[in-house]
DNA sequence: GTCTATAGTAAGATAGAC
DNA sequence: GTCTATCTTACTATAGAC
């Protein structure tokens, strides 16, 4: 089933390079069909079928399956962090200065993203996933938490570790009961508990040393 | 290579059944394998040649990979769950009444238990697993949460699954953390800022509803 | 530089003899 | 119950058209 060359760019309007729109078009492919049916039952030949690509052309631009599959949660991703700065940033023009309080509406935002795009947070949080992906997952939240959280300075000693971990999981695990939920009361109820959560952890600061 | 039927049950003091002493073998042969390679990395043929044993007879007893894989887990899960048991069960003989420090009883033997058998604990927490595990896991961890923190009746309204998933996590994340301590001391440190964190996320019971 | 068609390879799964 | 031989699937690599 070859594609028409007629159809191409015919008003000038679009000279997008073919490499940003096949590689769109294997993103979207790779969401429906990741989200449907998981990592691992997921076929290449499926999804280059519904991007209207080839397997050379996945494995030319993303390297393979598991490529794929983590250039599709960086987009996610980058989507979630975006929106939690956009309103830590927001709180701060309101003149918010608590870090406590800018950490909660950074996760509020967040955790809302993980409301829309329940399909991918739900994909993301199932485990079923490339190798080295919680590696990744691992490394990115601590980051976050690094990022955000910039009252504590967090060091690479194990109970600094520990505390970045904890707050990321707490996250991660409201992130999926959030995507789960039934619907927009039901998830926004989710949120405020998490939030709450986050609160009494933080509530203390780090737990003192020996 | 055929095993020698001469080396059979000679006095009878071990009549063990023949499947016993292959499945041992191929349950030693898997944690070997898999905590050294991971579970996407490991092959089969690598795990019954350790084993002594051979493709069929994996299949046979186990099913599959991925059957083995969860059957090492719940081993080791199992041993997790009897030392926090038993730890409750003392501290309830010496006059522990509180729930939140029976709780905080189970939670350090389960820990500890991390730390002895650390390859395991790093292995499951890994991420590297089979298509469903960690569907398993959170099951799991709902269900010990619920036995040992009888004090909260947790139904399946989403609300009480955050609580639950959110301190199941907790233990997780401090599992994987305790595990990857450098010696001993550290991970008792560790453990107390996990048991810390416990506590603060307990403390006020579950948050109100509307 | 971009993509298609096709062959190669590795490994998990299965069937059937013993 | 045990084991070998075989099958199937899907990732990987490559040659060459446009």
């Amino acid at each position: 089933m070859p594609r028409l060359p007629k159809d191409g760019p015919a008003s000038g309007a679009w000279q997008w390079s073919r490499t940003a729109q096949t590689q769109r078009a294997l993103l979207d492919a790779a969401r429906q069909v990741f989200t449907e049916r998981g990592f691992a039952e997921a076929s290449i030949a499926d999804i280059v079928q519904r991007a209207g690509s080839s397997v050379g052309s996945l494995y030319h631009h993303f390297g393979g399956k598991s490529e794929l599959f983590i250039a599709l949660w960086q987009e996610h991703q980058l989507a979630h962090e975006e929106a939690a700065s956009q309103a830590v940033a927001d709180a701060r023009k309101q003149g918010v200065t608590d870090p406590g309080q800018l950490f909660e509406a950074g996760a509020r935002a967040f955790l809302q993203g993980s409301w829309q795009r329940r399909d991918l947070a739900l994909l993301f949080a199932s485990g079923d996933a490339p190798p080295g992906f919680e590696v990744l997952r691992r490394q990115r939240g601590r980051e976050w938490i690094g990022q955000n959280d910039s009252l504590l300075h967090l060091t690479d000693v194990p109970e600094d570790r520990v505390y970045a971990a904890i707050l990321t999981s707490l996250i991660g695990e409201g992130s999926y009961e959030v995507a789960g939920a039934r619907n927009r009361r039901q998830a926004e109820s989710v949120i405020d508990a998490v939030i709450e959560y986050a609160r009494r952890l933080m509530a203390a600061g780090v737990p003192p040393r020996a």
